[in-house]
RNA sequence: GGAGGGAUGGCCGAGUGGACGAAGGCGGCGGUCUUGAAAACCGCUUUCCGGGUUACCGGAACGGGGGUUCGAAUCCCUCUCCCUCCGCCA
């Protein structure tokens, strides 16, 4: 959520920043409607004001022993307009508010302007696209023959979108999250976290997929409860409502959680294999900064998740969105896409984004620079580091033999007993 | 699932319709005293919104929302969270 009063003063620059990202924002609503209410607001204060004095006259002719009636009629005349005025009020500040929802966050100066993923910029490229003396086959294949992956039973044990892991490749799934987890805990300083998979509407709505994006999530029947569809949600909303101290921050945490999303509107669009799944483990890295010093951490926090592919020996590249294709909550976005045999292409396996105030005030997420300052918003970060199904296709595929088996990466043989 | 109890400022805790933005204490800040410190004593000590250059003026806030009332921390409804006991369960 940007700031109202921001957006008031500087109408032209949001309808222009957002216009870059390709969504037409039509303040004169949002303008009209914060105009009135402050006319009535300040009307509806006065009114309180004549109100007060007069209940407090009342207290004293009681006290007095003095007849109030007329008094006490009037009083409640002021009053009956009060509630009128309140309930115009509130339907107003309602309409505001879902107005200033649903504006995006604004692209940060050094976002390239573009429609869509044809416009983003290739930052860096670490490694060549493997090489094979043999037809590679795509992950599924590979997975389905090896008898790791099994997509027919997932099917039948719920639907299409999921899969079963066996053997070795439930093995390498956790391998991957605890040697991800390893990385970034023990050496890059986030704190690890295990938070709830299931979140609340407050807290959906805090990290910006409320309520524009509902269609996205699985809702828990009979409950404002919805399956996460990142470790984000929970991470973002661990300080939703609070002022922290300063010297918290960076407060890096990071968090394996299965992630859940209904993928609404994408039939057709990956149906095989890992790609894209209802649910999908992800190890998250979350990132609460100062906000003098967020798109520091937004390097950093990129760094992690690339010295994982590094460590993997995963081809791969960093692209910067522009912002047409970026996040509605994002300033600025890393992709990295990891390359895919059986696309002969690139595959996005993590977006490192920072959202600047966005979330934090949509969260309510506050810090001190000082114990007697001003409570300022912190600034949000959040990156995959990474998404651990891809990186499961990704080595698959990347490190297949010509007879079907697939070799281990060598960082990751201890977390695999060994196993090459 | 059943039965009770609770939520008040940075913290503890009083407050059952009007003098309460809220006693008292702790903590914090300033001062007196002291070579310095401690103790003691005195004073100050919430946040947000609107208006005025400043002193200031007005409004709002006692878990959230709604209601009763001229007037609500206080009464009613509702939601959330926490605690205790019983039952059940990993």
């Amino acid at each position: 959520m940007l700031d109202a009063k921001f957006v008031l003063e500087n109408k032209d620059f949001v309808v222009k920043l957002t216009a870059d990202r390709g969504i037409a924002v039509n303040l004169d609503e949002f303008v009209r409607l914060s105009e009135e209410k402050k006319t009535l607001l300040k009307k509806s204060e006065d009114l309180r004001c004549a109100r007060n004095k007069s209940s407090e006259l009342v207290s004293q002719y009681k006290r007095d022993k003095k007849d109030a009636a007329a008094l006490i009629a009037d009083a409640k005349k002021i009053g009956d307009e009060i509630q009128q005025l309140d309930d115009e009020i509130r339907r107003l500040d309602d309409r505001v508010r879902f107005a200033l929802l649903n504006i995006p966050n604004l692209p940060h100066e050094s976002v390239p302007v573009g429609k869509d993923s044809a416009d983003n910029m290739i930052v860096r490229t670490w490694g060549a696209p493997t090489v094979f003396d043999f037809a590679p086959q795509a992950h599924w294949d590979v997975g389905t023959r090896l008898g790791i992956l099994d997509f027919d039973r997932a099917a039948k044990i719920t639907g299409s979108r999921f899969t079963v892991y066996l053997g070795a490749g439930a093995r390498l799934e956790r391998a991957l999250i605890n040697f991800m987890l390893d990385l970034h805990t023990k050496e890059r300083g986030f704190c690890e976290v295990l938070p709830p998979f299931i979140a609340n509407d407050v807290s959906l709505t805090g990290t910006g997929n409320l309520p524009k994006f509902a269609g996205d999530l699985f809702k828990l029947e009979g409950y404002p409860w919805y399956l996460i569809p990142t470790a984000e949600v929970p991470l973002t909303n661990y300080y939703r409502d609070e002022v922290v101290d300063g010297g918290i921050l960076p407060r890096r945490l990071c968090a394996y959680t299965p992630c859940f999303r209904s993928e609404a509107g994408s039939y057709g669009k990956d149906i095989r294999g890992l790609i894209r799944q209802h649910q999908f483990n992800k190890v998250e890295m979350m990132v609460f900064s100062q906000p003098d010093s967020s798109f520091e951490e937004l390097e950093w926090m990129t760094a992690s998740a690339e010295e994982v592919l590094k460590r993997l020996g995963i081809p791969y590249r960093v692209v910067l969105l522009c912002t047409g294709d970026m996040g509605f909550a994002s300033q600025k976005t890393y992709d990295l896409e990891v390359w895919m045999p059986s696309r002969n292409g690139y595959m996005e396996i993590s977006s490192c984004s920072n959202c600047g105030d966005f979330q934090a005030r949509r969260a309510n997420i506050r810090f001190k620079r000082e114990p007697k300052a001003k409570p300022e918003f912190v600034h949000t970060l959040n990156g995959s580091g990474l998404a651990v199904g891809r990186t499961v296709s990704a080595i698959l595929e990347n490190y297949q033999q010509a007879d079907g088996s697939v070799v281990m990466p060598e960082r990751l043989r201890p977390y695999m007993d060994g196993l090459a």
